[in-house]
DNA sequence: CGTGGCAATTTTATAATTGCCACGGTGCAATAAT
């Protein structure tokens, strides 16, 4: 009953208020649960309305939302688009704006005429913003790209660590959580950090199968650059050519403008002007290509881009993923290509190491376990001739292992019982466990780009999706199917039955038909907690062709012999977390 | 971890090799300099 009443108000909202005649299932299931003050996990590809699952409850709810979002740029593109439904009070908080601007949004909210307030984490560092916030009396505290939130690279942005105690302090309203992409273990990692209750998880299919995929190895550097260059001229436009480093980005824009086409550089050196000036004309369908580094991203949401293509690996399947998902949102058949050459490696292991080192852990533990009082990071700086980067990443390692905590006003504590050597000894064990969690996220790039089978398969099973079937989209199917179909298979018909209907099969396909025809016979199956003797304990992620790849908290990705896990008993289950 | 740039070196002189070093991504907020 109430569910029903619920729905058609939610209905009649989307339609009056946004003009959309037509809800998803998901994106339904998941405003009512929002409706019914349950905290909500939603993970959706980008481009499956994300933003309406939390835009049309907002102007239901009685008080504003508070929307999280890690992107000053994204935030003004939020904002207008409310801003242009009508009754919709949209506005941000934000360094951007003057201090008398700010002010006027905090007017309008105590005058109750905001229903959607967007802040950076940064911004709720600050006590008077937490304060003003909590006296709104928020109805829903959303976290967009909540992947941030996961200890994945999370010291690049610290803040977002601290938002549970925010969600607390702000008088603890549902929390709604969206993402794009999260594995299992992400996703718990969500659910965790944000201190989020009995939650009612949505999450929707990741695979984009009108994306092609491929990959092509290289040696050599310099045919590398050839090849990239003329398979971005060559292909259908607009597109994405995503580089390593700046000047390389740079590079290759120059070369592609030479070659005749419109072609920009994007990264984060980029003047504020300029790199906007790029994002438009992009959207606007002036450019051929945008040739960026891992700044283009967030934000980026223009239906038809035909193909994305790698110059070099990215540190991450996660961070694969996100980028080539930008590719073929309308639908059409689009292209991921990655040009891979195993020296590209190197550069991702090198920003995989950037952890604190044990000795500056050492003396920020005793510097602060010098002082009595709580101390302001500025001191302790000085103190320690640290930058303030660098200082606050050993900070967060020590919040982590609880040996340090940030008082109300934003001041360090050394918290009593641990000693600063216990503590330091500790922080540096989880910098090691997040560095060791990085290089092996760098492997399975590699082994992406490495697989046999079908680049799908790979790619789902990172995310503990199982896809028992070979997809036919990628180029290690298109290899299959050829060598399978006697004459060459220049019927390109004959793509549609890949994995199913082919008889004799290399070992692609014959691992995709046994997982498909039977469950498997043992007890390690996607999401099952198991622990191994001296990684301890992990999840299991996928399995492919006879190897389990599993997660382990504290090794991160590791990848073993199903026979010889099973031979040496190497894996026993274990309770969830 | 790999690369590019530059200086030093090298079977007495012209060009190539070797060694060393610096550099490399993502964003907020606050502040300094026009």
């Amino acid at each position: 009953m109430f569910s029903s009443l619920s729905r058609r108000r939610l209905k009649r909202s989307a339609r009056s208020v946004f003009g959309w005649e037509r809800l998803r299932p998901e994106q339904l299931k998941a405003m009512e649960a929002v409706m019914r003050r349950r905290d909500t996990l939603v993970v959706m590809p980008t481009g499956a309305g994300k933003s309406a699952v939390y835009q049309v409850p907002g102007l239901l709810l009685n008080g504003p939302t508070v929307v999280v979002s890690p992107l000053i740029a994204l935030q003004r593109d939020q904002v207008q688009g409310l801003l242009r439904r009508k009754d919709a009070g949209a506005a941000a908080v934000n360094s951007t704006q003057s201090v008398g601007q700010n002010e006027a949004v905090w007017d309008r909210i105590r005058a109750g005429d905001i229903d959607f307030l967007f802040l950076a984490p940064e911004q709720l560092a600050k006590d008077e913003v937490v304060e003003q916030l909590a006296a709104a009396r928020p109805a829903l505290f959303v976290v967009d790209e909540a992947q941030c939130v996961s200890s994945w690279g999370h010291d690049f942005r610290p803040d977002y660590l601290r938002l549970s105690g925010v969600i607390e302090r702000v008088g603890r309203p549902p929390v709604l959580a969206l993402t794009a992409s999260a594995s299992a273990p992400v996703r718990a990692d969500i659910v965790e950090q944000l201190g989020m209750r009995e939650v009612v998880q949505i999450v929707t299919g990741f695979d984009r199968p009108n994306i092609h995929l491929e990959v092509v190895p290289f040696r050599d550097d310099a045919a590398k650059r050839r090849a990239v260059l003329e398979r971005a001229a060559a292909e259908a436009k607009p597109g994405l050519l995503y580089a390593a480093t700046r000047r390389e980005a740079e590079q290759y824009a120059r070369e592609l403008a030479e070659l005749g086409l419109d072609a920009a550089a994007y990264h984060a050196g980029l003047a504020v002007a300029e790199r906007a000036e790029v994002h438009d004309r992009f959207l606007q369908g002036e450019l051929d290509v945008v040739v960026a580094t891992s700044a283009f991203g967030m934000g980026v949401d223009k239906p038809d881009v035909r193909f994305v293509l790698h110059a070099s690996v990215p540190g991450s399947l996660d961070a694969y993923y996100q980028e080539i998902g930008r590719a073929g949102r309308d639908g059409q058949p689009a292209r991921a290509i990655l040009a891979y050459r195993p020296q590209d490696l190197g550069l991702q292991r090198f920003f995989a190491a950037g952890r604190p080192d044990p000795d500056t852990i050492v003396q920020v533990a005793e510097a602060l376990g010098a002082h009595d009082a709580p101390v302001s990071a500025s001191e302790l700086r000085e103190e320690a001739g640290l930058t303030a980067s660098r200082l606050t990443a050993v900070v967060n390692l020590l919040e982590q292992v609880d040996a340090v905590r940030t008082t109300e006003d934003g001041e360090l504590q050394a918290v009593g019982d641990t000693s600063s050597a216990d503590a330091a000894e500790q922080a540096v064990r989880l910098g090691d466990a997040h560095q060791q969690l990085e290089r092996s996220r760098v492997d399975m790039m590699r082994g992406y780009a490495e697989t046999t089978g079908c680049r799908r398969r790979f790619l789902l099973g990172y995310f503990g999706q199982a896809q028992p079937q070979a997809c036919g989209a990628c180029d290690r199917c298109d290899a299959v199917e050829f060598a399978d179909v006697p004459g060459g298979g220049h019927d390109r018909g004959l793509l549609d039955g890949t994995g199913t209907s082919t008889g004799t099969g290399t070992g692609t396909g014959a691992a995709a038909r046994s997982a498909a025809g039977k469950a498997p016979e043992h007890p390690f199956a996607p999401g099952v907690r198991v622990r191994h003797q001296h990684w301890g304990e992990g999840a299991v992620m996928s399995e492919e062709d006879g190897r389990l790849t599993i997660l382990f908290e504290t090794v991160g990705y590791r990848t073993l012999s199903l026979a010889v896990v099973r031979a040496n008993d190497l894996l026993v289950p274990a309770s969830a977390p």
